[in-house]
DNA sequence: CATTTACTAAACGCTTTCGTACATTAATAA
DNA sequence: TTATTAATGTACGAAAGCGTTTAGTAAATG
């Protein structure tokens, strides 16, 4: 709605007056994210925020429209810093098992980050007023990570280090295996992070069963 | 706060005055309950739901004391309902394969309720405002869940259908095999519900993944 | 009957938030 | 310099919710 929401052709173009203060709008969503976090969609306004962020109220109006945008901007910009986290995990290690180990360490200490648990509840809470808001999220987060392990599983099919088999079920079952009931936990509250002991356990363990599950045909 | 509130003593002495009515306190919760899911937190007001159940607003208050107390009935009341669906799991199919399925069947179904969801979203919702509620629900119900299952696990490795291992942590595999990324897509609104034939297919093939690398020592 | 309790409807004062408007100062380009 | 845009601070009217009060009706007991 607002000149400054779009992209910046200002770094092209210098416009005329005096240039909108980036800081500013990063200051918003970190306020936005850290209210979020202590208190819910309830206790999120802009006057609240506007004070957070030490910025005047006007200021929140003239960079988001109101509060829906920006939610919206808040969880847009932390899906980029997601997707960015999503596209470092490991996929090359030596050895099916390391390459296993490794994308689950990277993904599992991302989904364990309240970073990821304070986004995922936005989402959740903006569900009904935002609709496309979760299926953006949900392709680009869970699918697009299933693929990419569906990928490794398929590559290590083709070698001939796994039987063959539904690569995109069993990365989703792999997932499932990494997650357990931790990322329900952590979400609703009701579990806290466990440490890195128990984590790493779990990746190998799971990496484990799916490596015997999907051998290579033994002598069936 | 309210004599109302406390256990029906009413039932067996029989009170002076007029007797509260049942139907007014479910009406409050399940308008409660229809009200948040039809948008978060956000739009729940006392006020609205007086409204939807019909009820006047001195009602609510005289039966809740105030919105967090009618949050938080409504989260008991919907895990009294969630436990009993628990405790109905089948654990006793014939056969460690069909007793399996049939228990993912069951919980499955229940997962992708909406009554779930709705149940899930709000107790992720107060986390922050009611940190006790978290941790209850997430011991009556997710982990209790896993350790019926891990009971089932130890009873085969028993009598030797399974070889040894984590029970626990088998357990919790499968359930997360079985959710895969449903939980948390229905969760944010990102996925729709799986269709009958698609679970089946996920429950069965976790199954079928955790038998084969949890099978008896083939000749380690 | 009188008493006691549940419930309703309407109104109350209070607070919070919304989104907008106005006047003013700050920073930059022409 | 002047023109232009960014940002501030304050104030405003409108709306909505909170929690309480009051007066009255409904349903049960003694």
């Amino acid at each position: 709605m607002q000149k400054t929401t779009t992209k910046p052709e200002a770094a092209t173009t210098p416009r005329r007056g005096r240039p909108p203060d980036p800081a500013k709008h990063q200051a918003i969503i970190d306020a936005t994210r850290a209210l979020f976090f202590a208190g819910s969609t309830k206790a999120l306004s802009i006057e609240g925020i506007a004070r957070a962020a030490g910025v005047s109220k006007v200021t929140v109006y003239a960079h988001f429209g109101d509060l829906q945008g920006l939610v919206r901007a808040t969880v847009l910009a932390q899906r980029a810093e997601m997707t960015a986290i999503l596209d470092q995990l490991p996929t090359d290690a030596p050895g099916l098992r390391r390459t296993l180990i490794e994308f689950g360490g990277v993904l599992m200490e991302f989904l364990s980050s309240e970073d990821f648990v304070t986004m995922h509840r936005m989402v959740a809470s903006q569900a009904s007023q935002q609709p496309w808001l979760g299926p953006l999220i949900y392709r680009e987060g869970p699918t697009a990570t299933r693929d990419k392990l569906a990928d490794i599983l398929a590559e290590a099919v083709r070698r001939g280090d796994l039987r063959a088999h539904d690569c995109t079920l069993a990365a989703e079952q792999l997932l499932g295996m990494w997650q357990g009931l931790q990322t329900t936990g952590l979400f609703s509250g009701g579990c806290p992070r466990a440490d890195a002991a128990t984590l790493a356990r779990r990746i190998e363990q799971g990496v484990e069963v799916l490596l015997r599950a999907y051998a290579p045909e033994p002598a069936d």
